[in-house]
Parts: C-alpha cells; sequence; structure tokens
RNA sequence: GUGGGUGUAGCUCAGCUGGUAGAGCGCCCGGUUGUGAUCCGGGUUGUCGCGGGUUCAAGUCCCGUCACUCAUCCCA
C-alpha cells in the first residue's frame, strides 16, 4: 500500500522477521570484544563538525562530500555521524579515562551516516559495531584486535570471508615514503581528480580499484618496504601474533583505506558475496589522532564491522541465524470472565520469564489458534467458562496436539517444566 | 556526480506482436454449538509509480518525471 510517506532514501529499514536476524548478527559482533575486556560506550549521534573535518581528515571522501552536516538553532555546526572512532577519542579525552589503567578498551554500536548514493550493501544510514583500545603501542593488541573481529565473524558461522592486511608505517616511514611515492605517481598518466587527490594524500591512490589505475601502479614503491626498524619490526610481530593464532590473513601492500588518521597496521575484512560493496569490517592502528584531538600522545587501535553487510555475508553463505518463536505459550480466552483471568495469567507467567502472547479482539476461538500458531508458541493455553467452574485451564502441546487440563494453582510450575 | 535495469494485489511475479487485469503465497470465512498447523470449499485485495502524447482502444507504444535497484567512485 502506498502511504503518503517513504523511509529517507538509502536507509536501512528491518521489519519482523528480518529484524530478528538484524539483532542476532550486532549481539554476535560486539559478543567477542565484551568477553576480551571491552566496555560499553554509548556515543551522541551528531558531533561539533569540525571533530570529525580534524579526526578523519579534510582530503577524505567522508569529509569532502558525504558528510550530513547541519546548523542548529545556536548556529553551531553539527554533523551526524560518518563513523565511529574520532567521537570514542573525543569522549574519551573529555571523560578523562585516559588518565587511568591503559589500554582504555571501549566499544560502540549504532547507526552511522554518510550522504552517498545507495546501492547493494551501501547506506546512508548503515550500523556498525566497533571497538577501540586507547593508549598502548604493542603488536600483541594489533593481532587481538584483528582476532576479535575474526571470531566475531566466525562465531555466526561465517567462512567465505578474507582478512587483508598491511602496515601503513609511522611518524619516521612515512614522510620519505609518502615522497617516494609522489615522485612516483607524478610520471604516470593519471585523470585530473586522480592527480589531485595524489598531490593531497597520495598513499590513497594506491588502493584505488579501477584496473587503468592498478595498471600502472604494479611498480609503485610500497610501504613495506620503506618502514623504518621499529614499524617494521612490529609489523612482523603482529603477523607472527597472527600466525600463533591460526588466524589466516594475507599481506595487502596497496591496502590504504579512506580515513587520513590511519598509521601502522592496516585491515579490511572483505567478503567474496556481496556485491561491489565487499567490504565488511576494517581499522587499524592511529598514532596521532588522540594528540590531534586535544588529548594526550597515545596511540589507539580499532575496527568497525557493518551489521548490515555482515547480514547480507550471511544471506549469501546461507546462514541460519535462528528466527526464534516470539512466544512460548499463546493464550486463548473464550469469553470476557476468561479475558479477566488470562490478562492476569500473562502477567505472571512472564514475571516467571515465560515468553507469553495472548489473542486480543474478538475473533473467536479458530481465529485464536490459527494466531497461536503463527505466533509460534509452544502451547496453547485455553479458558472458558468450563474452565473457570472448575478451576483449571486447559494446556494444549501444539506440536502433538495433546491437551491436558491443568489446575489454576500449579499452572506457572507445570508450563515451567513443560518447556524446559 | 555518471551510466544500465526495473516499477502490475500485503509479498514473489505472469500478462505474447495494443482490445477494458491474473497466478502462487498470505489474509478472511466455512467444513466441529470450545481447538491451530495439515486437507477440502469459498472469498478478499489493484487510481497496472505519476504526468502527458499517439490510437476507436494503452498495463502493453512514445516523451517526460519520480522512485527503487545494480554498477562506477569510496567505504561499513
Amino acid at each position: 500500500m502506498a502511504g503518503l510517506f517513504a523511509s529517507p532514501k538509502g536507509v536501512a529499514e528491518y521489519v519482523p522477521p528480518d529484524s530478528e536476524r538484524f539483532l542476532a548478527v550486532r549481539i554476535a559482533l560486539s559478543a567477542p570484544a565484551r568477553r576480551a575486556g571491552y566496555g560499553y560506550i554509548e556515543l551522541p549521534i551528531f558531533e561539533d563538525t569540525a571533530l570529525f573535518v580534524r579526526g578523519v581528515g579534510e582530503s577524505t571522501d567522508v569529509v569532502g562530500k558525504e558528510m550530513y552536516t547541519f546548523t542548529d538553532r545556536g548556529d553551531r555546526s553539527l554533523t551526524l555521524r560518518p563513523e565511529g572512532t574520532a567521537s570514542v577519542v573525543r569522549a574519551a579525552i573529555e571523560h578523562g579515562v585516559l588518565q587511568g589503567t591503559l589500554p582504555v578498551k571501549l566499544w560502540y554500536a549504532g547507526p552511522f551516516f554518510r550522504a552517498e548514493r545507495p546501492q547493494q550493501g551501501r547506506y546512508r544510514q548503515f550500523q556498525q559495531v566497533g571497538i577501540e583500545a586507547l593508549g598502548v603501542n604493542d603488536p600483541a593488541l594489533d593481532a587481538e584486535t584483528i582476532a576479535l573481529a575474526d571470531e566475531a565473524l566466525r562465531s555466526l558461522g561465517l567462512s567465505n570471508f578474507r582478512i587483508l592486511l598491511n602496515c601503513l608505517g609511522d611518524a619516521e616511514s612515512r614522510p620519505g615514503y609518502r615522497e617516494k611515492l609522489l615522485t612516483f605517481l607524478r610520471g604516470l598518466d593519471l585523470d585530473e581528480a586522480t592527480q589531485a587527490r595524489a598531490e593531497a594524500n597520495p598513499l590513497r591512490v594506491l588502493d584505488d580499484k579501477r584496473p587503468q589505475v592498478q595498471r600502472q601502479l604494479a611498480d609503485a614503491p610500497l610501504i613495506v618496504d620503506s618502514l623504518s626498524d621499529s614499524a617494521a619490526q612490529h609489523h612482523q610481530q603482529v603477523r607472527a601474533y597472527l600466525n600463533d593464532l591460526g588466524i589466516a590473513f594475507e599481506d595487502a601492500p596497496k591496502l590504504v583505506r579512506g580515513l587520513d588518521y590511519y598509521t601502522g597496521t592496516t585491515f579490511e575484512v572483505v567478503h567474496d558475496g556481496l556485491g561491489a560493496q565487499s567490504a565488511i569490517g576494517g581499522g587499524g592502528s592511529y598514532d596521532s589522532l588522540i594528540g590531534d584531538l586535544g588529548g594526550p600522545d597515545l596511540p589507539g587501535i580499532g575496527f568497525a564491522l557493518g551489521v548490515d553487510r555482515t547480514l547480507l555475508a550471511c544471506d549469501a553463505e546461507g546462514i541460519d541465524l535462528g528466527a526464534h518463536p516470539s512466544c512460548d505459550v499463546f493464550l486463548v480466552p473464550l469469553g470476557v470472565g476468561a479475558k479477566q483471568v488470562l490478562v492476569k495469567l500473562a502477567a505472571e507467567l512472564r514475571m516467571a520469564g515465560i515468553r507469553v502472547d495472548m489473542a486480543f479482539g474478538d475473533r473467536g476461538m479458530k481465529g485464536a489458534m490459527r494466531a497461536a500458531d503463527r505466533a509460534g508458541a509452544r502451547i496453547a493455553l485455553l479458558v472458558g467458562d468450563r474452565e473457570i467452574s472448575s478451576g483449571v485451564a486447559t494446556v494444549k502441546d501444539l506440536a502433538t496436539s495433546e491437551q491436558v487440563e491443568v489446575s489454576a494453582d500449579s499452572l506457572v510450575d507445570f508450563i515451567q517444566e513443560k518447556l524446559r
């Protein structure tokens, strides 16, 4: 039915029963981090625009053309958050949590916004689950971060994904490499936009996916060949830890990612069954972001996993996420008196932790039983004048069609036992 | 921004070279005066995306427009 309104362009909406699958994915993605000492952080959906400009980087596509920016009534420029790391770092600094034991481990989940052309797996409002570990530079922490992403995806039953790994170098190795790469890029036949990108941030040209560009990049100088001793050692240790953990990864020397704050370890998780938008997650470390946002000079590392895309990956792999029935017991009242009894019983059963729904409206017995079936209930509980006068309820097992009368006193216990 | 595809019942879709709209699923009712799923019978739903044009006649052809979608770019 065409109503008066449609959802804004490009937002991902989930209604039952699909929404149950979405929830299952979101919960699964955060579970490994919660087991690894990450605390939940609830962040604002909008922030000072300057936070993203400074944090994500002016030369990025995200800041350059994808932000939902507006002015509030106090003439402040605010932006719907396009990513989570800048907010986490801002909040960590603001609340002084970096004064405590390091690393500070935080996870978040929720919607993010980018004004792009929507397509399969790319939405203007999309959902991420992310983690950030702030304050410590340790290859073991880098490896743990990647392991948590791997574990999150595997816990859903996913297997057709690959982890791409690279190292973008530290403050010592970066400037020299940047010059070397820029010199190389200037000698190529690139379109105007790409030339401009090369001047602004030469690294970003490396992961241009267009064949005509990639062909020219075959002999490009690689970051891994220009790493400082300490950066190279760090990178080797991350790889060794991952090997110890049995986590398969592919070296991707041209993986850069589009956010300017990344330094050092960088990774991306791609799935081959999703069409063009194949990245279901990604992350890396950032040595100077915390300092750039006015905090102490500390590093951080984290990742974000896309819930929408992970759900698509589950679909692509035919994974059964367990569409749970929404109730255990469905109450069927026959008559007004019965409804009074059952409304109270519903509350009582729910207090006991049982999932209960009941027939509303006046659809009659047949309709009520049908509703019980549609609700996926295991038990239908019928009460009418007969039951009321003898102080019992009729309990019907919907799978076997067997039914028994149970006295009102022992009803809750009986049902709990039966559902066990 | 730039290209391609598609817009018909709640959902998935059919509708040949123009002749006044269909299937499956769902939903509702009945087959038991208090019993679902199964089975049987019956029924329900459409400004055929919107606007204009051609024609005796347009879901079908033409133009425009909007929406959705896929791809490019980039990212989750």
